[in-house]
DNA sequence: GTAGCCTTGATG
DNA sequence: CATCAAGGCTAC
């Protein structure tokens, strides 16, 4: 038989790869994920990981790990709203008209891509296929004007939003939580028609906006998701490999010291490697490789005092906490601080500055598109970014004082960064 | 339990 | 009436 999508037809499922079948749940899967995704919401099944709840799945390891599966499903954007808790067959449901906008998208963007010439690029060879051709003309990010499809494509406070506000985006469902929440109980209400019954098919407890387990949370054609986030969230490090990291070297006894460290010591060895975990970020990092720098000579001045560095820093984590930031803010945050224009002799200003607005643009369009009840949200997460800069510089300062006076403890890769800012 | 195919039924 | 995304069935 034919499909009258048959465009969509060459596309791969987001969850495991395989051929796409057709729209399921919220969005272009194979019919095997639809399967699973369907018995696992039905039968209100529970599965645990056996590794680290982070297994890849693909076509051929898909049945391994169903825990990890599952988890995919959601952060691709299955919707468990669309599991119907009456099991009524056939007819419709309210995602038709989203279903009709993804594909008008869909054929816009090949007719762009092909009226363009754009070359699609494939993401790096992980999990399933990214299809995240980036380069996209931002007319085609899915808009706060409506156009778009942006999958809350209801009215503000309906089966998108989770009980406190944030929607239920597919990207902030807890992937590392009690599974608990996402479940219909035994669909207590079968009397209820709805796809949409209980409030708690969305997520409680919104992601805490820096432990995120999955790595590559990548889905092609999320909807509501501007391309750049997507290609960000790709580049995402593993976090629980960074804390590994970092645990593991407070826990190395320093070289030659054999005293206690100090605490001042182990932030620096903490910065440390952060920092190398920055560094490797922005290597990989789009257009960043890109940039050609010229270092200049930076003057040298005494730096603040650390406490109140401590105090506002923990000031700024709160403020960001209580702003709920999501993973596809902070990722986009991350970039703008990356591109921050304040390089001196940075000779391709204008292709940092491009940057920079596709950034700010792509944080803009999906912060008005998955917060519209939270107007305000672009405006404070850039106040927070003047903040983040603000505090590096005098972080800086302080650090490059204490160097001075000899006081920092290890030469490592902070200093050899703060001299290549200051030589 | 998985996954391919079948049946159903609202929608346009 | 055709479409197509739900749920159902069943061989594996």
């Amino acid at each position: 038989m034919d499909y009258s999508y048959d465009e969509d037809l060459d596309e791969l499922c987001p969850v495991c790869g395989d051929k796409v079948s057709g729209y399921h749940y919220g969005l272009l899967t194979c019919e095997s994920c639809k399967g699973f995704f369907k018995r696992t919401v039905q039968n209100n099944k529970h599965y645990t990981c056996t590794e680290s709840q982070n297994c890849k799945i693909d076509k051929t390891q898909r049945k391994r790990c169903p825990y990890c599966r599952f988890q995919k499903c959601l952060t691709v954007g299955m919707r468990l709203e669309a599991v119907r808790a009456d099991r009524m067959r056939g007819g419709r449901n309210k995602f038709g008209p989203m279903y009709k906008r993804d594909r008008a998208l869909k054929q816009q963007k090949k007719a762009l891509i092909r009226a363009n010439g754009f070359k699609l690029e494939t993401g790096p060879p992980m999990g399933p296929p990214p299809q995240t051709d980036y380069p996209l003309p931002p007319t085609l990010h899915p808009g706060a004007k409506g156009l778009a499809p942006a999958p809350p494509a209801g009215p503000p406070g309906d089966y998108d939003r989770g009980p406190y506000g944030p929607p239920a985006l597919p990207m902030a469902v807890p992937t590392h939580g009690p599974l608990a929440g996402y479940l219909y109980p035994a669909f207590p209400g079968r009397a209820i028609k709805s796809e949409y019954p209980e409030p708690y098919a969305s997520p409680h407890d919104p992601a805490p906006p820096y432990g995120y387990p999955e790595p590559y949370p990548s889905g092609p054609g999320l909807p509501g998701v501007p391309e750049l986030i997507l290609k960000l969230l790709q580049l995402e490090p593993d976090e629980g490999q960074l804390k590994a990291r970092i645990l593991a070297c407070l826990q190395e006894p320093a070289k030659g010291r054999p005293d206690r460290p100090t605490p001042f010591g182990l932030m620096c060895k903490m910065a440390d490697q952060t920092l190398f975990s920055i560094v490797e970020w922005a290597r990989s990092c789009v257009v960043f490789k890109e940039l050609e720098v010229d270092l200049a000579t930076v003057a040298a001045q005494a730096g603040s005092l650390l406490h109140s560095l401590v105090l506002r820093a923990q000031e700024l984590v709160r403020q960001l906490h209580s702003l709920q930031v999501d993973k596809q803010e902070f990722v986009c945050l991350k970039f703008l601080i990356l591109f921050s224009l304040d390089v001196k002799f940075l000779e391709n200003h204008s292709l940092a500055k491009d940057a920079q607005e596709k950034a700010n643009a792509a944080l803009l369009d999906y912060t008005m598109c998955h917060y519209p009840h939270c107007g305000d949200k672009f405006r404070q997460l850039l106040l927070r970014l003047a903040e983040v800069r603000s505090l590096s510089m005098q972080a800086e300062e302080y650090l490059y004082h204490k160097h001075l006076g000899g006081e920092v403890p290890c030469n490592n890769l902070l200093i050899e960064m703060l001299h290549a800012k200051r030589t």
